[in-house]
DNA sequence: TTACCTGTTAACAATTGTTTAATCATACAC
DNA sequence: GTGTATGATTAAACAATTGTTAACAGGTAA
């Protein structure tokens, strides 16, 4: 069902565990991925392969990721390559050099790729509209990314941004306890400018259109999805 | 089941069963575990492995850990490696030292490391919100530590943090008594504002809601589980 | 422009958890 | 038995957390 292959996507990582964690979500997606382990490796794939989206570690031995970004910037070829980085450091200075090296968006990366997968799809979305991406069934909730909305027994809801990717992240994993901070950190990336009562209140939100009983209060932990 | 790779832990302590004791029960969770015995020999292994959680012995001869700490704060590299301490030293200018130097969380070091290993799985689970936590099953209980809720003969309940703790504690090791000291410092950190007699009270609500077979008292010893 | 929708925040209400203190029950020594 | 020490239970005070509403800013479309 899903025919990605148009897409294709270079995924550059020292961490070779990472980048293969990645690739095969990706993969089982169908998107057409491409990987490189260095900076160098990158610039010579992306040059013959000409991807849509490069997602770049920021720290890698030898060439880092700002740099690999300027050189792809310069590269007239590569203008319409989206550039996304992952990095584990917390730094703004690092993001900034980031932006200012001609990067699109910016996410601190998780220990788990799958973490900000729909992230990623939702990048990819964007750079091709006509891209699928998949439909998630549990009990009686049915997402579906493509559409924008979620199906509870028949009823199509649709969902304001925020609240949608809030459904979305407590349903991937169903029954796991999210906290507030990887709610924050997950959905809102890193802002800390926004305060953590907001979550509340696109719960209650959420609450109050699919109903109560599916997302349950852990008091002093944080929300889970209940299928 | 478990697989916590992604994770590295230094732990770094000259009292040798101390450490391959701790040792054993993270590598038992499959983290990955690095050891030092002084304070040099764990810049070394800090540098060279990039731990996300370094979990420090404070006294220590030649380097002590809040000196240890200074360095790894002074490294950028390591910026965002959590550091946790450890002491039997009950003195309050040795934690305010230790917060000085940049640490993170603060254990009174007990003479069996795994009365505080649920405090070190909260902490990585802070670090990696994805890192597997074992469910721990004991005659008909269950206790699920990733949605947060205990399980007795197929009916789900629910428990307050502290119960939670409280039944977590006794239950890491069934039989063995636990004393009201040791009950409060590894629930209540050695917060000695708190009252003993609060523990008999969460012990009387935890009886209430999981029934009264479960939790023994041993009189002017402490409590105990029998599974 | 106006109207509408979303996201955010602040304020207040409601709920739930924690601790204290007072009272009750029991075991054991004398 | 009586008294003392220890633990159990309960209610109430207190603290922390969460839920809800309303107000507002910013964006977007008619």
């Amino acid at each position: 069902m899903l025919n990605n292959k148009n897409l294709k996507v270079l995924i550059v990582d020292d961490d070779d565990e990472f980048l293969q964690d990645l690739r095969h979500h990706l993969q089982k997606e169908k998107y057409q991925v491409y990987t490189a382990a260095s900076g160098k490796e990158a610039l010579v794939t992306a040059r013959k392969e000409n991807p849509q989206l490069i997602i770049l570690d920021i720290n890698m031995p030898e060439m880092d990721g700002v740099e690999v970004c300027r050189h792809i910037r310069e590269n007239p070829e590569l203008s319409n390559t989206i550039v996304c980085f992952f990095t584990n450091c917390n730094e703004n200075y690092t993001q900034i050099a980031a932006f200012e090296a001609g990067g699109d968006d910016y996410i601190t990366k998780p220990l788990k790729p799958e973490v900000h997968l729909s992230r990623l799809r939702a990048i990819l979305k964007r750079i091709d509209p006509d891209s699928h991406v998949p439909i998630t069934i549990i009990g009686d909730i049915t997402i579906d990314r493509e559409k924008f909305l979620i199906i509870i027994k028949d009823e199509k809801i649709e969902l304001p941004r925020k609240e949608f990717e809030l459904l979305e992240l407590l349903c991937s994993k169903p029954g796991r306890v999210f906290s507030r901070d990887e709610i924050l950190n997950s959905i809102w990336n890193k802002d800390f400018t926004v305060i953590h009562r907001t979550i509340d209140v696109h719960i209650s939100k959420l609450r109050e259109k699919i109903g109560e009983k599916y997302i349950k209060t852990v008091k002093g932990i944080g929300y889970k999805f209940e299928g």
